[in-house]
DNA sequence: AACCAGGGAGCGT
DNA sequence: ACGCTCCATGGT
């Protein structure tokens, strides 16, 4: 028997907290407002609210077909059971996952999600959200919004941005990132770099295909690898990582590259990316810093 | 008003 | 392998 036609659900689901997981800079699509969040999924409206027992999703259309969302919140994935994977004896990082119940990971769009972390690089949370919705504005899709709804645009193609010019992607305050992003682009389009052919590589080899890319070195890259594809023990080592992770296991003492990654691969294990989310997180929230200009004091 | 954020390229060591 | 400087922008 088919579902019924509906526009709006409500998915099931425990520990899956919408605003650390939205919010904490893995992907940059999402708008906050008072009850819940606004974005766009494969080019559709989506809005996600907490309620009791679950997420409401509210969508712009009927849909019988639900996948796209659920991919994309990966509410089938079973936290507790990836938790369970994490080092036994590791308290310290039994503490960080304690602090950020709910704290998940999505499953993005390739395209952009390389594009958006090549805007990332110095940049705070906040200001990537502002490139990415300018860029989106301006040479997005629309997307089809509620009656009532403020306008949304989709995140740009590849080919809808291989076609501009530099001049162009610099207008949305992009800075130096500009020819990264045309660069990546225009070779996407061209089939020079096979963003599909990527998630079917083995982790090393499409870590390499993916830093081939101007902008992309090791950290953007395990970005991409563990927030767009299927690679469960891809690692980003950003700075707060490389301190969170230098205080906990190294005494606070400086490490380097080649020693560093060695530990986080025989350490965290099968879900080794989920570990760093949930280090990163509680590193984040607890360092004493004024997290306002990083979006993430307004929504905790 | 200088300085900071903070990833990667490109250099020199 | 390591360290340094620069890049563009917006916030403090």
């Amino acid at each position: 028997m088919m579902p019924a036609l509906r526009d709006n659900f409500i998915l099931p689901i425990s520990d899956y907290d919408l605003d650390s997981t939205l919010g904490c800079g893995q992907a940059f699509g999402w708008e906050r407002d008072a009850d819940g969040w606004t974005g766009a999924i494969k080019g559709r409206w989506v809005r996600l609210t907490s309620v009791c027992g679950g997420i409401k999703v509210q969508l712009a259309q009927t849909v019988r077909d639900l996948s796209w969302v659920t991919d994309y919140l990966q509410t089938n994935v079973n936290i507790r059971e990836i938790i369970a994977t994490f080092p036994k004896n590791d308290e310290q990082l039994r503490g960080a996952v304690k602090t950020c119940v709910g704290l998940r990971l999505v499953r993005q769009d390739p395209w952009e999600c390389l594009a958006s972390f090549i805007l990332s690089s110095t940049k705070q949370i906040v200001q990537i959200r502002q490139i990415v919705c300018t860029l989106s504005e301006r040479h997005g899709s629309s997307v089809i919004v509620p009656s009532g709804e403020k306008a949304r645009f989709a995140f740009p193609t590849a080919s809808q941005l291989a076609m501009l010019s530099e001049v162009d992607l610099r207008a949305c305050r992009m800075g130096f990132r500009a020819p990264y992003l045309l660069a990546a682009a225009r070779r996407t389009v061209s089939g020079e770099i096979n963003l599909s052919a990527i998630g079917r590589m083995e982790l090393s080899l499409a870590r390499e295909e993916l830093m081939k890319l101007d902008g992309v070195g090791e950290k953007i890259a395990d970005c991409v690898l563990l927030f767009a594809y299927d690679f469960p023990t891809a690692f980003p080592v950003d700075v707060w990582v490389r301190r969170v992770l230098t205080q906990f296991y190294f005494h606070g003492r400086k490490v380097n590259n080649h020693r560093l990654r060695c530990f986080i691969e025989k350490h965290f294990g099968l879900n080794a990316g989920y570990a760093q989310q949930y280090l990163f997180h509680h590193v984040r929230m607890t360092s004493g810093k004024n997290l306002s200009a990083t979006g993430l004091a307004p929504i905790s």
